[in-house]
DNA sequence: GGGGGCATACTCGGATATCTAGTGTCCGAGTGCTATAGG
DNA sequence: CCTATAGCACTCGGACACTAGATATCCGAGTATGCCCCC
């Protein structure tokens, strides 16, 4: 069980648009070449995005992408879901239902509780999640990176932005 | 990412072998039946969980699989650990690295931040099934399954072990 | 009747196919920019 | 010189191959059992 790349990369291109000046879009060309991987996959990763209504498109030349909303205002779980979907990690088959000894009018009431506990798990992981915003994020990295690569890179990042 | 519906049978299938009586053993072709599963496939699953020390096994006519250790000294991060493995959900590639404005002789010190987020969160996950003991799971089941279905189930599988 | 040896049937374990889902690529519809022609 | 228009280049979005991992199956090595023979 391991998350798609795409959730990386989808993160890493959160941050960065979450830098772009007010009404300015940054293309999927320019995400690709900063973070070196094939335009037209992490593509498909921005699509999610898009779908789940995180972030605007604009067409046309110096179109791309930018933030729907404010940096503070959007969580992780809300960008591992849009590329990773929304369905819970543990999926209950029921195999309890096979039991032999069953009843054939035994209908069970409440869910299995081994789902349930597995379930209250990735609630754990969704919380955790949900408690980080993006704008946590770009704090970090701003005290993380060095000035002269973060002034550089932001530079770079601007020359492309339409 | 959905974990392995082996992840469930391990689990259903420990439950089973938390009540077999002290020097017991129950065979895959028994746990398959009372579960409804392939039998060949379900034995993979039970051989994750031999190789993780989780039971020992027997050989030969009125073989199979018993618990290695007290159901209480068992938890559930075991279990699901020895099926789907023991890696982190997610994996950090480092794009980072690939920043164009990156200084060449530029060494990054700590992992990167968007990893760290993701790992506390999975850690979060982890933490949870760690909390949750085998014999936890079967005091739940002792008191949610009927006493009748109970009976007859712990009787089916006496009769099938060795 | 008791004990030892052997064939047997059953067990687990790893090696081998099939299928779904993640990965990667391609092309088309649509839009904003730009250059040009006309006023 | 300014404006309107037409062409164009660039954008995103969905449709189409490829590959890795999960799923399912098979066969072989090894052992405890039970039967049979011998004492």
């Amino acid at each position: 069980m391991i998350l798609k790349s795409q959730v990386e990369w989808a993160l890493h291109c959160c941050a960065i648009l979450a830098g772009l000046p007010d009404g300015r879009y940054l293309s999927t060309k320019a995400l690709a070449e900063f973070h070196g991987l094939p335009k037209e996959y992490l593509s498909k990763a921005l699509q999610g995005l898009s779908h789940a209504g995180l972030v605007d498109t604009s067409l046309g030349p110096s179109g791309g992408y930018r933030l729907a909303k404010p940096p503070a205002d959007i969580n992780f779980l809300e960008i591992v879901e849009a590329v990773e979907g929304r369905q819970r990690t543990f999926i209950c088959s029921n195999i309890r239902a096979n039991n032999p000894c069953r009843p054939k009018d035994y209908c069970e009431s409440s869910p299995c509780a081994v789902a349930r506990i597995m379930w209250e798990a990735d609630e754990a992981w969704r919380e955790k999640l949900r408690g980080v915003r993006l704008s946590d994020l770009v704090g970090i990295l701003s005290q993380e990176i060095p000035p002269q690569l973060w002034k550089s890179s932001f530079e770079w990042v601007l020359e492309r932005a339409g």
